[in-house]
DNA sequence: ACTACGATTACCT
DNA sequence: GGTAATCGTAGTG
């Protein structure tokens, strides 16, 4: 995969406007590309989780719009990004205006721009370069001054379909990192892809 | 203004 | 396996 899809264009707006584990399965084995310094840098996309609208605790959204989270109730396809640990992470927003649910991208496999991704996280090994929601957020030079944006436009950072890649086979797991509701199966991952944050719990 | 804490990561044994 | 580092957000006074 030596160039990136950019000519494809970006999923569209009704990619994003369905339940939010469905979006979170589908985003698996889709290409995550960032504008940055002339190069588009980015990888394929191999882990993500799913922030309920209703009846999760563990959502940002849980306790309704705050200033912090005000981009999770916007347009579906918008980018909420959020500080954690003095790091960020990366959510695409799902389902209609209003409602509060978003996929967090917590693993993308290395593909273009391997060069100015080590650089970025000061890390030569593939296998720590993206392997994580704020591992993949470093690399790709992405902070709070992206939250807001619109992931459907053709801007700096899209989220495109690869044409010809083999669909991927999905499981699911619970969540990580998380206090409530920990049993939910809200965790997606590509099988046996060594890129993912962690393995999947030993069914 | 003060304090507690987290959808994390790196480094240690 | 465990834990310290780090800082913006949100809740409280």
């Amino acid at each position: 995969m030596p160039l990136p899809p950019v000519g494809e264009g970006s999923l569209p707006r009704s990619f994003y406007d369905r339940p939010t584990e469905i979006v979170a399965a589908d985003l698996l084995g889709k290409a995550l590309l960032r504008r940055l310094g002339g190069k588009w840098l980015g990888g394929i996309i191999v882990e993500t989780e799913a922030y309920l609208a209703e009846h999760d605790l563990a959502s940002h959204s849980a306790r309704g719009p705050t200033r912090g989270n005000a981009s999770m109730f916007r347009a579906p396809g918008t980018l909420y990004v959020y500080p954690i640990h003095a790091k960020h992470c990366l959510n695409a927003v799902t389902e209609r205006a209003g409602r509060g649910a978003a996929v967090l991208i917590r693993a993308v496999e290395p593909v273009w721009g391997l060069t100015p991704m080590k650089r970025h996280r000061s890390r030569e090994d593939l296998r720590r370069l993206t392997s994580g929601p704020a591992m993949l957020c470093q690399a790709l030079r992405i902070d709070r001054d992206h939250d807001g944006l619109d992931l459907t436009a053709s801007g700096s950072l899209r989220i495109v379909a690869l044409s010809g890649h083999p669909p991927a086979p999905v499981r699911s797991g619970p969540r990580i990192g998380i206090r409530h509701d920990t049993d939910l199966p809200l965790r997606f991952v590509i099988a046996d892809n060594p890129f993912v944050s962690r393995k999947l719990p030993q069914a």
